[in-house]
DNA sequence: GAGGATTTGTGCTTTTTTGCACAAATGTGT
DNA sequence: ACACATTTGTGCAAAAAAGCACAAATCCTC
């Protein structure tokens, strides 16, 4: 409990560390994890910032945020500055997912090997489908698969109590993506990922992050016609 | 047709538009199809930055990159907005996509049929696996599926040519997608998708684009975990 | 056709993000 | 123990993005 004076930041131990640097911490905690994975013990900036795509300087000052986890004249401890990183996220304990629509997207969004090794855990699936309540899906990668029942969305509540489940994913159509986030909001779930190609609107407190595939491609496209003379 | 004199701006008709305001073009006019949907005729930027969830005044800062589209005093003409966005970014053609990589992620990509009704045409599937190359899979939504043959990865080059694609999404694992990438690029592809937990390292003029799923959800954990008191 | 109500387009300010350059700190070799 | 080669951490400058506020333009009513 911070009972110190806060400085003139916010509250006591958050040393406010900015959006664009946390959008980037993930890829610096992947590039070390498979650095690790290599048994490399030491890194230096400027390799790091090349694994990632990001320069040098940018790189150091993003991890000084986070604290002076380097050594001058030697670089980071790949193990050590990893650890740092993932308890700043708070990855050093599994989080609970819960995914909402079991299309094509959201199936494959359970299969998907790279949540469950980088702290995620599908623990439910929701659809109002009612040909799919009911059947089982398999969650996870190859080193240890799950089968987990699809429950029906009028369950919804229920199914993230009993999973005290703190994440949920949309990967509905987009006419029913903004009911499905209102009953997750009212259901407790303050982090929201989007799939559905729509803005959710949501009440101040809850964050919601967008991955619209189209708008991807559709960002590429506009780059591309630049291209051509 | 403005035949006027290009003001003092870059060339003779790209009048530079910002990197964020490109990124939020597609979310504009996808509202703006919901819209026109609906039978609107009219929108004002207010309305038009609710949809989209942006302020109204960057919505209209937006706007005004690409001309000025709206009339003061009544707002912006739904079809005529949209048909402007459209060309800007390149969407009044189609564009070819060959996805590499598929597996659960990739099949699912080929099935989303946010695509086809954005301007995007799947046309070729590749992978290495030789138990995937030669079936079918099933392509685009309910409205116009395709299927589509698996082509050996050692055939990119010729696939590429054939259909003429002109993006390239990765959706191999990690290991593999740097690889992809160069042959990719050596294909001669310069807009690509990448879908694989690496960072790709790509010569001048081509453009990544990189969706992490993972990387979404420890964003949003980052959030979460400053949440809990 | 004049006045009032809207709503866009945009100049200016503030905030955020990136980039540069170098001092401070560490290790090394003699 | 001392000069030297590295490499981090960071103050400051530049650039990009977001936000504010209001003049300009349009429509509507009487």
């Amino acid at each position: 409990m911070p009972s110190k004076v806060s400085s003139s930041l916010k509250d006591g131990n958050s040393p406010k560390i900015s959006e664009a640097t946390v959008s980037r911490l993930p890829a610096y905690y992947r590039a070390l994890s498979q650095l690790a994975d290599a048994a490399q013990v030491r890194v230096s900036s400027e390799e790091l910032a090349a694994l990632t795509g990001v320069s040098s300087a940018m790189l150091r000052k993003d991890l000084s945020h986070l604290g002076s986890y380097g050594t001058r004249g030697v670089g980071y401890e790949v193990e050590f500055l990893r650890y740092q990183i993932s308890r700043e996220m708070g990855l050093n304990h599994d989080w609970s997912v819960v995914i909402v629509g079991v299309g094509n997207l959201g199936r494959a969004l359970a299969h998907y090997g790279g949540f469950g090794s980088r702290g995620f855990r599908v623990v439910a699936l929701v659809d109002s489908d009612q040909t799919l309540i009911g059947t089982k899906v398999k969650c996870g990668a190859e080193g240890k698969t799950v089968e987990l029942l699809v429950h029906a969305l009028s369950d919804l509540e229920d199914v993230i109590k009993e999973t005290n489940a703190r994440l949920g994913v949309v990967a509905t159509p987009a006419e029913s993506a903004q009911a499905v986030s209102d009953r997750l909001v009212k259901a407790g779930i303050r982090s929201i990922l989007n799939f559905a190609p729509v803005h959710l609107s949501v009440p101040e407190g809850v964050d919601v992050r967008k991955v619209d595939l189209a708008s991807e491609l559709q960002i590429l496209a506009f780059h591309e016609q630049r291209k051509a003379v």
